[in-house]
RNA sequence: GGGAGCAUAGCUCAGUUGGGAGAGCAUCUGCCUUACAAGCAGAGGGUCAUAGGUUCGAGCCCUAUUGUUCCCACCA
C-alpha cells in the first residue's frame, strides 16, 4: 500500500474490475428476494452536477447495502430526452453556427438533437461510473429509444381510444419565447410591480357607463363582454346591457356572473375569453365570442386593429396612452401582482386559447390517490404525501401537446380526404377509411409523458417480459422533493392504470443541493460543481461520503469545500489505520478466531456489536446520513483514538497475534459496513487485508453477534475517563512534570488497565499502587479510584481541586434534589433511579476525597 | 389566500418512541508519540427563536407569537 491516501491510484482499476465482471448485474439465486430500482433519468441537456450526483450517490448506498443483504438487486440507469429543454439548447448550438430550425428542417434538425444526445448521454454514463454507482449498464434505457417509444405509443393510443386524451380549444400557457404550449407546472409565478388601470366603457346608449379594472389593457382589444356580480347593487338590471369597447367600437354586452368578486377593483371585469383562463370559462358560461389579438411570438396580430404587428409591450403602451387622450382613463394605481414565466426561457407566459391535446386527469387520479391514501404506496418522509395529495385533489387536465420537434411525435394521423383522425400504434400512410393520404400530427408530446412510464417501459412494457414479472412492482424510488408533481405522481397514475399495479412501494424524498451560502445552484449563479473535477482532487468516496451526511428529514443539503476537505481527511483516516492494521498482521501473525482476552478486547467487540445494529437499523429505514454518522464517529473515535492505542500496547506485551487478529476482524466489519458508502478505498482495503476472501461489494453485510461484554465495556469506559483526567492534569497543570510518576488506590480492575495502559496513553511514568510518597501531590477523584501525581508547586493544584470541588458538590447537590423529588422517586424508571442514587454515593466519595486533601 | 419546513456553539448542521446538549470547520494551548501533521492531546464557547401549557422531568409533545425558506393557487 502507498504511504497516503492517494484515491487516484487505485479507483479506476476498481472500477473497472467491478464493470468487467459484471458485479452490478443482478444475480439471480433460489430464495433470493429480489430488489428493484429504477434511476431517474437525467436529462441529456449537458452533464451532471452535484444534485445528481447526491440524487445518485443515496441509492447506490441503499442498492450496495441490499446486494450485500443477499437480494437480487437491480438497479437500472437512463436518461431523459428533456423535450423543451434539449430542443432550446440545441436550437442555442445552431445560433453559434448561424443556422435556424427553419434552415435544417424537422429532419436536420433532429439529427442534430440525436448527435447532441450521443454527445452528452455519453459523458454523463462516464460520471456515472466514475462516482462508481452500480447501476446495470446492460439494461441502459432512454426516454425516446425504440422499445420506450413502443410503450409511449401503446399508452396514448390506449388512453386516446377510451377517451381519455382529447384535443380541444382551451386556454394554455403559451410560451413566446419558446414557442410552444406549456403546462401548468411549467410555469413560474413572480410577483412583479405593474399597474391596475381603471378604464371606462360607455353605454352604447344613454351617457355614462361602467368602469373596468385590469392589469393587462392590451387585452382590450379581444374583449368579449363585462362581467359584474349578480348580487352586486351597484350593477343591478344591467345584465343585457351593451357598452361600447373603446378603440375598437365593438358592442358588448354585460353579463352576470358569481365568478367576478364584489370588493375588488370596481366589481366590474372585463372578459377576454381568448387571453384568460378564467374569462374563457365565463365566455362558456355565456356563450361570448372568442377572438384572439395576439399571434404566437407575443405580438398583436389582425383582431388588433391599428395595434396590429407591435409588440405586447408596446400595445399595451400604445392602448394606455390613446384611452388617456380619450379621456377614458379613470385613474391608474400601483399594483403588484404574480406575473407567469417560462420556466425554460424566463419570458412572461400569455394564456391564449389554443388547439392542443390534452389528458383528462380526474378519474385517472383517483386511484393514484387512493394508492397513496391505503399505504400501498408510502413517502419517506411522510409530509411530502400532503403536497402530492395537495396536487393530486386538485388535478386539472394535462396539456400534453408541445409545439416542439425533439420528442415524441404525436401518433394521430389526419387524413384530408375523408376528415377521418386515427391515433396509431404504427406509422401509417394511408387513410384505413378511405384510402387517402394521411398526415401526421406536427406537436410531439410533454416530456414527462414518457418519463411517466419509466418504471415499466424500462422493464419492456408492454411485452410480457421477464424482467416486468420478476422485477415489476419496483421497491423504491429516490428523487428529490422538487419533481414529486412533475414526475412522481403521474409515474403513479400511469403505473396503476396500464400494470394494476404501484410502480413502487415507497417513495424516498431528499433534498437539494445547495452551496456554501446555502444558494441553489444555478447556471446563472455560477455556483454549479462538477462532480468530476471534485473526483479528481479529493476522490469519488470523499464527494459520496459528504453527500450522503446530513440528508435527514429530506432537508437541503449545504454542499462546501470545508466539509469536503474533513471527508477526505477521514478517508485518509481509514487508509492509515487499515495500514496499521495490515501491518500488525504481517508483523505478528495473527489469529484467525481471536478472543476477547483483555477489558479493552471485549470492549471493541461489544462497541462494535452495538454498531452493527445502529448501522443495520438505520440502512433498512434508508437513512444513510445516519448510517453515515455512527460509522465516522465509530471508526475515528473508537477504533482508532481507542483500540488501536490500546492494540499497541497489547502487541509490546506479548499479546500480539491475538490482538493482531481483532483488529482485522474489527476492520473487516467496519469496512463490510461502510462499504456502500465508500465502495472504492473500502475495496482497496479489504483487498490488501490478509484474510480477505472474494470481492468486498459481494460480501455479506455483517450481522450482530452472540456475546456479552457489557461488563468490560463499562470499565473501559471508565478507565478512557481515568486517561482523559490524567491527560487534562498534565496539560492544565504546569507543575505537573512531563512524564510524570502515577500512584493511584482503589478499584482493583481500573488499577490493573491503569498500570498496562496508562504510561502509554496518557504518557507518564510508572504506575505504582498506594498513596503518594509524602510530596506534594495533585490529587484527581474519580469514581471508585483516586490517582496522586507528584507536583514541584502546589499553588496551581489548590485552585484546581477547589474547581473540582464545585463542581462535585454541585453534582451532588442535582442528584439528590432529584432524589427527594418524590414524583421523580414515583414516576420515573427504577434504571434512573438507581443511576441518581450510584451518583450520590460517588460524588460524595469524591468531595470527602477532595476535602481531605484540601485540609478541610 | 391555502399548505409545509426551518430557527441548537462564531459558521454549516446532527440530536432515532421526553430521562443531565453533540460533530465538523473556525479559535486558543501543548505535541514531528515508530498508521495518519490530511495527524495526536487538551481547552474555551450554547437562557436549544420568544411566551405560555402538559409532565416528576421538555431541544424533543401541545398552543400562540416572531423571523425565515419553500410548495400550491393565480382574484381582474
Amino acid at each position: 500500500m502507498d504511504k497516503t491516501y492517494d484515491p487516484k491510484s487505485f479507483e479506476a482499476r476498481i472500477n473497472k474490475r467491478w464493470l468487467d465482471n459484471g458485479c452490478f448485474e443482478p444475480k439471480p439465486g433460489k430464495a433470493k428476494k429480489k430488489f428493484s430500482i429504477v434511476l431517474p433519468p437525467p436529462n441529456i441537456t449537458g452533464q451532471l452536477h452535484i444534485g445528481h450526483a447526491m440524487n445518485t450517490t443515496i441509492p447506490d448506498a441503499i442498492v450496495r447495502y441490499k446486494r450485500m443483504k443477499g437480494y437480487e438487486t437491480l438497479w437500472l440507469p437512463g436518461y431523459d430526452h428533456a423535450s423543451i429543454a434539449t430542443e432550446m439548447k440545441v436550437v442555442e448550438a445552431m445560433k453559434e453556427d448561424g443556422l435556424t430550425k427553419a434552415d435544417v428542417g424537422r429532419d436536420g434538425f433532429l439529427e442534430r438533437a440525436w448527435a447532441w444526445k450521443k454527445k452528452y448521454g455519453d459523458r454523463i454514463v462516464e460520471q456515472q461510473k466514475t462516482m462508481g454507482f452500480s447501476l446495470d449498464w446492460s439494461r441502459m434505457s432512454f426516454t425516446m429509444d425504440e422499445k420506450r417509444a413502443r410503450a409511449v405509443r401503446e399508452v396514448f393510443v390506449t388512453l386516446y381510444n377510451e377517451g381519455y386524451i382529447y384535443r380541444g380549444d382551451r386556454i394554455i400557457n403559451w410560451c413566446p419565447g419558446c414557442k410552444t404550449a406549456i403546462s401548468d407546472v411549467e410555469v413560474d409565478y413572480v410577483s412583479e410591480p405593474s399597474h391596475l388601470w381603471h378604464i371606462k366603457y360607455p353605454f352604447k346608449d344613454g351617457n355614462g357607463g361602467v368602469t373596468v379594472a385590469t392589469t393587462r389593457p392590451e387585452t382590450l382589444l379581444g374583449d368579449t363582454a363585462v362581467a359584474v356580480n349578480p348580487s352586486d347593487p351597484r350593477y343591478a338590471g344591467m345584465e343585457g346591457r351593451l357598452l361600447v369597447l373603446p378603440l375598437v367600437g365593438r358592442e358588448i354586452p354585460i353579463v352576470f356572473d358569481e365568478y367576478v368578486e364584489k370588493d375588488f377593483g370596481t366589481g366590474a371585469v372585463k372578459i377576454t375569453p381568448a387571453h384568460d383562463p378564467n374569462d374563457f370559462e365565463v365566455g362558456r358560461r355565456h356563450d361570448l365570442e372568442v377572438i384572439r389579438v395576439m399571434n404566437d411570438d407575443g405580438t398583436m396580430n389582425e383582431h388588433a386593429g391599428k395595434y396590429n404587428g407591435m409588440t405586447r409591450e408596446a400595445a399595451r403602451a400604445a392602448v394606455v396612452k390613446d384611452l388617456q387622450e380619450l379621456g377614458l382613463l379613470v385613474k391608474t394605481e400601483d399594483y403588484t401582482h404574480n406575473v407567469g414565466h417560462c420556466s425554460r426561457c424566463k419570458q412572461t407566459v400569455e394564456p391564449i386559447v389554443s388547439k392542443q391535446w390534452f389528458v383528462k386527469m380526474k378519474e385517472l387520479a383517483e386511484p393514484a390517490i387512493k394508492a397513496v391514501e391505503s399505504g400501498d404506496i408510502k413517502f419517506i418522509p411522510k409530509r411530502f404525501e400532503k403536497s402530492y395529495f395537495n396536487w393530486m385533489r386538485n388535478i386539472r387536465d394535462w396539456c400534453i401537446s408541445r409545439q416542439l420537434w425533439w420528442g415524441h411525435r404525436i401518433p394521430v394521423f389526419y387524413c384530408d380526404g375523408c376528415g377521418a383522425e386515427i391515433a396509431s400504434k404504427e406509422d401509417i400512410t394511408v387513410c384505413p377509411h378511405c384510402g387517402g393520404k394521411v398526415r401526421q400530427d406536427e406537436d410531439v408530446l410533454d416530456t414527462w409523458f414518457s418519463s411517466a412510464l419509466w418504471p415499466f417501459s424500462t422493464l419492456g412494457w408492454p411485452d410480457e417480459t421477464d424482467d416486468l414479472a420478476k422485477y415489476y412492482p419496483t421497491d423504491l424510488l429516490v428523487t428529490a422533493y422538487d419533481i414529486i408533481t412533475f414526475w412522481v405522481s403521474r409515474m403513479i397514475f400511469a403505473g396503476l392504470k396500464f400494470t394494476g399495479k404501484a410502480p413502487f412501494k415507497e417513495v424516498y424524498i431528499h433534498g437539494l443541493v445547495r452551496d456554501g451560502q446555502g444558494r441553489k445552484m444555478s447556471k446563472s449563479l455560477g455556483n454549479g460543481v462538477d462532480p468530476l473535477e471534485i473526483v479528481n482532487e479529493t476522490g469519488a468516496d470523499a464527494l459520496r461520503f459528504s453527500l450522503v451526511n446530513g440528508i435527514a428529514r429530506g432537508g437541503d443539503v449545504c454542499f462546501s469545500t470545508s466539509s469536503l476537505a474533513s471527508y477526505r481527511n477521514f478517508m485518509n483516516k481509514l487508509y492509515n489505520a487499515a495500514k496499521f492494521v495490515i501491518g500488525a498482521c504481517e508483523a505478528n501473525g495473527y489469529e484467525k478466531n481471536p478472543k476477547s482476552i483483555t477489558a479493552a478486547d471485549g470492549w471493541l467487540l461489544g462497541k462494535l456489536n452495538k454498531l452493527i445494529g445502529a448501522v443495520n437499523t438505520a440502512m433498512t429505514r434508508y437513512d444513510v446520513g445516519h448510517a453515515a454518522q455512527l460509522l465516522y464517529d465509530f471508526i475515528w473515535d473508537e477504533f482508532c483514538d481507542w483500540y488501536i492505542e490500546f492494540a499497541k500496547v497489547q502487541i509490546r506485551n506479548g499479546n500480539a497475534k491475538n490482538t493482531a487478529g481483532l483488529l482485522r476482524y474489527a476492520l473487516d466489519v467496519l469496512l463490510k459496513l461502510v462499504h456502500p458508502i465508500i465502495p472504492f478505498i473500502t475495496t482497496e482495503i479489504y483487498d490488501n487485508l490478509p484474510g480477505s476472501e472474494g470481492e468486498l461489494m459481494l460480501c455479506a453485510y455483517p450481522t450482530k453477534k452472540r456475546g456479552d461484554y457489557e461488563a468490560m465495556e463499562a470499565l473501559t469506559e471508565r478507565f478512557k475517563d481515568c486517561v482523559r483526567a490524567v491527560r487534562n492534569l498534565k496539560q492544565t497543570n504546569k507543575a505537573v512534570a512531563k512524564q510524570p510518576e502515577v500512584y493511584c488506590e482503589g478499584d482493583g480492575a481500573l488499577i490493573e488497565l491503569a498500570k498496562t495502559y496508562l504510561p502509554t496513553l496518557a504518557k507518564t511514568s510508572d504506575v505504582t499502587v498506594g498513596a503518594c510518597d509524602g510530596r506534594d501531590s495533585a490529587l484527581i477523584a474519580l469514581d471508585g479510584i483516586k490517582f496522586h501525581v507528584p507536583l514541584c508547586d502546589s499553588g496551581e493544584e489548590r485552585a484546581r481541586l477547589e474547581k473540582e470541588l464545585s463542581f462535585a458538590e454541585s453534582e451532588l447537590k442535582l442528584a439528590e434534589s432529584k432524589l427527594n423529588n418524590a414524583g421523580f422517586v414515583n414516576k420515573a424508571p427504577q434504571k434512573l433511579i438507581d443511576a441518581e442514587r450510584e451518583k450520590v454515593k460517588n460524588y460524595s466519595a469524591r468531595i470527602a476525597a477532595l476535602k481531605e486533601k484540601l485540609g478541610k
